[in-house]
DNA sequence: TGCAAAACTGTTATGTTATAACAGGATTGT
DNA sequence: ACAATCCTGTTATAACATAACAGTTTTGCA
């Protein structure tokens, strides 16, 4: 049977978005379980908090809620539990938002692709195999072994385009 | 008679690099005048600092240099020329670094892709026309309307591949 | 079970990047 | 000359991120 998919919800209406969280949750457990790695309460919480919110969370924002819950709240246990987040696969770093979101297909091997809305903020995440053959294309021509790549579209999402039109 | 062009030089060996940066400031220079937009000498001097150094530069490094030059050294000083000049296209700013560059192709509406080495730090500018059209028609597909690209590839460089080979 | 190594967390301090807010000076067009 | 605009100086602070070291928990193995 294969995994439950999480899809990228940042754009979609009418959805239970409780159940995504639910879905990333278990699907992170799972995965960590496999892998042999302890996704503790402090790391799973973090991961809770960046899926809870509709946009793409900053560090200090997910510290202040830790505090609010008797977790430490001082920096590095954030970053660290981030760290962690990141290296499983489980969240994806915003470069352009100094910002964390969860990611949408955690047991994939992909890059995160993003399509940030200025106006309100969500980020939709693209499963972008295409698009990486075309850089890696140019970057071939280049001699440069591409290792990482950042890939953030900024504009309007569809729902904050329809008013203008 | 065609605007001289300055070639992103990042990965080049062997060429005069002073002759970048005066074509580069010359560029600019012009490109202001067209547009009836002052380039201050501070504007000026961070630009030229820009193009100077062989990696992107952080606000903090052009600070330090313009205040041995007896510029004014605060840091909103830095961030209104790196504003100027990003919004005149003449400097791109590198999300996943934090740095700034100057921009190969000023006078020619382009998007900044940017093949970054994790060795040497040297940022290679694509300009990414074909890439662009890939990623526009992802976007357009979501009903994304984009309006700014940020595509960041990290990885080694030719000549830092070469040692590993 | 008992122990050592490894992994994780707590804590303090500091480093780095970026902006807000307001005052003063230079430039431009009329 | 004057007003509007643009540019710069200055102080303060916000926002983001890591270093370093001490203590605890977990894990694997004798
Ligand atoms: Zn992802
Ligand atoms: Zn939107
Ligand atoms: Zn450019
Ligand atoms: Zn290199």
């Amino acid at each position: 049977m294969p995994t439950p998919q999480v899809a990228s919800c940042a754009f979609s209406d009418e959805h239970n978005h409780q159940r995504c969280i639910r879905t990333a949750l278990a699907t992170a457990e799972r995965l960590c379980a496999d892998r042999r790695c302890r996704l503790t309460p402090v790391r799973k919480r973090v991961l809770e908090l960046v899926w809870q919110s509709h946009t793409p969370l900053g560090a200090y924002q997910i510290l202040a809620q830790l505090g609010d819950e008797g977790f430490n709240s001082a920096p590095p246990t954030v970053y660290r539990a981030l760290e962690f987040l990141q290296e499983q696969g489980l969240v994806h770093r915003i470069a352009s938002l100094n910002a964390f979101t969860g990611c949408c297909a955690p047991d994939r091997q992909h890059h995160g692709y993003f399509l940030i809305c200025r106006q309100c903020g969500r980020a939709h995440e693209l499963e972008g195999q295409p698009l990486s053959q075309a850089l890696r294309e140019q970057a071939a021509r280049q001699g440069f072994m591409v290792e990482a790549e950042t890939v953030e579209l900024t504009g309007l999402c569809p729902h904050c385009r329809e008013p203008l039109a």
